[in-house]
DNA sequence: CATTTGATTGGTAACGTTGTCAATACCTGT
DNA sequence: ACAGGTATTGACAACGTTACCAATCAAATG
């Protein structure tokens, strides 16, 4: 049944019709643990209720669905043991090759994977030390871009909103070079609010007025992601705010809820799908240019609230 | 290491320390083999990209992860043809038990889960003819209590937007038990639309403006989920429609960003992390009394926007 | 008809576990 | 010191595949 040469047509046939007859169904498990390659593939992501991750697994999904290969799913939760945890539980199936989030990932993890010598491939993020491929966007650049395309807008007193303890360090990154750029620009940022709950858009909300309450002064905030960003969109529009007249807003992705308000959010696109998509070919056709870096790049959304 | 009885404690001591030494992962793969029980879950769910399946199975991995089970994903895409395949793909990992959506399978289907003798749970409905147990709620019921919602509120001519075919049976279910209710009451619905695209809030924006040149008359529309009102209400706000006065929207699923606009969005609640994790509990605990039929209920949530 | 070539069949050894069984080793308490 | 138990060790057969080799069989060549 596995293709093999040298069988007639008439034979395969006959196989196939007692395999149906049979209903038989070949037993993978016993088939990977023969041939050392499993036809799984491990992937972890943090969370399934941020809107990116969804997307990213689509994609992941859609490749690997052509190919006849399954995932394996591991969710981390943004927590570092967990997701320890969760990849040496995830390796024990011997995946053919596993997909992380993130860049920074200790070394202890890196030598469980080289262990079962399968290629890796790390998403979201292009900056830091990849254990095999990576497929991301550069969270400074669209950092910078932000800044500069507030700027551009003549924006001079920006804020930003983070959340949730900015669990995700990729945030934290990009809230750290929109503010070293804000300097470098002569525009230093006002003041930053990191919420301690996860991103939500009630969260966005609350955020936007105390952080407009401490900060009276500030014309336009970024936000870590296009939640929080709608949740401050729908303040003003609540609190009678002109949107951008008195506050700009800029979010974070690029979602299509975002496009959909009455003043469509300025916003950084993020090639989500894509970059599931991409990881997943990147992680089969793992032929000799391994552990490249690719930049999938990012889109400045250009709505009408910044 | 398997925890056998009659094992000392030193002795345990020093396999465990050995493990560690040759950073020793079990296989797995050899493991399920050898015992027909593979610590594999099979979830075919069809679309990441609805935010209704994340959530999902955010639930179920929550509950799957404190045993240290894992989750093989498979994506049916809505089609039938695809879920049979991909069921099929699935069940050769000889998973220990499988988490289908919806209710409606046909028994080639259930044959080949029959056949390895797992337990089946159907998730997001409960009216149909489960293969095994079902965790989810009465679409019938749910319309039924949208219809009565917006004719206790003073609705009186009242249209319907889904989405994509009504791809998802349980949609078409929904507006039929609509219609039907609306019948009843004796204020039969004015016009439905139901656009080609899959949901999202600008095909939502779109369909309300049809719909709304259509039947000028319509008070009132309920959505085949909150994607297609929160589009719905955006076009009201940018089109100065006075929502409730001059059009109400009703959206279904109760989602986080239908509370946060500024005109809460009225909705069905629908328990959507809670279904995959009672989902998984009956699948793990399916000792006894198998296939029952849970229903998890939902919540009319009374927002701003009828 | 003998011979080459190709198709088909049967047999066997792994893959890394787990469970069982027998064989030994180590401890008590008398 | 010895029986009685408990701990520990080693060996081995599965689980359902796949890869490989030898052996057979069928068909086509000279």
């Amino acid at each position: 049944m596995r293709n093999a040469p040298n069988i007639s047509a008439t034979l395969r046939q006959k196989v196939e019709d007692a395999a149906h007859a049979l209903s038989y169904t070949p037993n993978r498990l016993a088939g990977a643990l023969k041939n050392q390659n499993s036809n799984l593939v491990a992937v972890v992501l943090p969370s399934m209720s941020n809107d990116v991750f969804p997307a990213v697994l689509d994609g992941i999904e859609a490749v690997l669905a052509e190919r006849g290969l399954n995932a394996v799913l591991g969710i981390s939760d943004y927590d570092r043991d967990r997701e320890y945890r969760v990849i040496r539980d995830l390796l024990s199936w011997s995946p053919m090759g596993i997909i992380l989030t993130g860049l920074h990932h200790d070394t202890a993890i890196a030598g469980m994977i080289a262990q079962l010598d399968i290629p890796v491939v790390q998403i979201m993020d292009t900056e830091g030390d990849p254990i095999g491929s990576a497929v991301g966007i550069s969270h400074t650049k669209a950092a910078i871009a932000a800044a500069d395309y507030l700027h551009a807008k003549g924006y001079r007193k920006i804020g930003y909103i983070g959340a949730w303890r900015e669990r995700p360090e990729r945030s934290r990154r990009r809230r750290l070079a929109f503010e070293k750029r804000l300097t470098e620009i002569g525009i230093p940022l006002v003041a930053s609010h990191i919420v301690e709950e996860r991103s939500s858009a009630l969260a966005g909300s609350r955020a936007t007025q105390i952080l407009r309450a401490r900060h009276p002064e500030i014309e336009s905030i970024f936000y870590a992601n296009d939640d929080l960003a709608l949740g401050g969109l729908f303040h003003c529009m609540s609190a009678g705010i002109d949107v951008p007249g008195e506050l700009a807003i800029m979010g974070f992705n690029g979602t299509e809820i975002g496009k959909a308000t009455p003043l469509p959010l300025s916003s950084i696109e993020t090639p989500r799908f894509e970059m599931g998509r991409e990881a997943a070919r990147r992680l089969l056709a793992s032929d000799g240019k391994l552990n490249q870096v690719k930049d999938l790049g990012f889109r400045v959304f250009e709505g009408r609230t910044a």
